[in-house]
DNA sequence: TCTGAAATATAGGCCCT
DNA sequence: AGGGCCTATATTTCAGA
């Protein structure tokens, strides 16, 4: 995990796009794009891996598609000294909480929940306030995204294993 | 795009999960993870494309290492009523903003913002706080991801156009 | 859904600058 | 150090059935 930067040049720039535009682009066809060949290309891609340039390829996935309909920031307030460390403990207990991370301001933490629905969501949040850290909770809920495509709107979910229903098989209040 | 759900089986979400852990990984092999032949899993992931389900596939980049250190949520408050339409506009106008979403609570929305350091983040929200709309913000920084590999944490951030040390222009992803 | 063959892509080795 | 070319191995893709 090196943070090292080698040097990072105009055609690295070019790849790093073409890959986080469609990350199953072949080596050939970007090379093609910026004017090196396939091979050299790889070269870079792994180079920019080792460097910890580019951490993984992913899948982008809607999450409404596989059930999880509901989004809010959870505001975390904890009982005197918090130290991130048991905070990041804490955290993993819940697959819900898809991001989490020390703030500035009067909370000590922000977290990103995605629940099924509300039900599930009183839920998580009840299970995040048994925790003994916990002091207080504030949720704001998303109500819309205005940049539909950004990675918040659709990469970040817990993994489908943790949806309890599928797609098609949608659980409905009461 | 249709957004409706065909069925979504124990299958589909295999190679989804699977397909979110890398997206590079070959039909072959989720084909020999799942029981299926890569054939099989090919129709199944372009299915899943045509219904919507996966949105595309990207490389998960370290903003860091682009040279995109600083960032942040920001609560905006609107003048009277906050049209989500005419918010969106604004948004667009600022590549720093990463994710951009309505919210339940004091706030009209909720900005997430990546910028190159303090300075620049400074930049960016006295050019938010330019927009006709805008009445207040508030700003919460990021100082820590407790949940390092999040895609919140690596894959929001605006395109390598921007990276390096240079306080060029910038643009969106995509 | 599988099988099988043809078209592509990859991962190295090797040599050049 | 970085790039191109070549080749063996994998993979994707498109026919069948």
């Amino acid at each position: 995990m090196s943070s090292r930067p080698t040097s990072f040049d105009e055609l690295d720039r070019k790849i790093v796009t073409a890959l986080m535009a469609n990350a199953r682009t072949s080596f050939a066809e970007i090379g093609a794009d910026v004017g090196l060949s396939a091979t050299a290309v790889k070269r870079r891609v792994d180079r920019l891996r080792e460097t910890g340039v580019i951490t993984g390829f992913t899948a982008t996935v809607r999450p409404a598609a596989l059930g999880w309909r509901t989004e809010a920031y959870v505001e975390v307030y904890c009982e005197g000294a918090a130290p991130p460390r048991r905070l990041a403990e804490v955290v993993r207990n819940h697959p819900e909480i898809t991001a989490a991370m020390t703030v500035t301001g009067g909370a000590d933490a922000l977290l990103h929940v995605r629940a099924r629905d509300v039900e599930h969501f009183e839920e998580v949040l009840e299970r995040i306030r048994t925790e003994p850290f916990i002091r207080k909770t504030i949720s704001v809920m998303v109500l819309s995204h205005l940049i539909p495509d950004s990675p918040e709107a659709g990469t970040s979910q817990p993994a489908p294993e943790d949806a309890g229903e599928r797609a098609s098989d949608v659980r409905r209040p009461g």
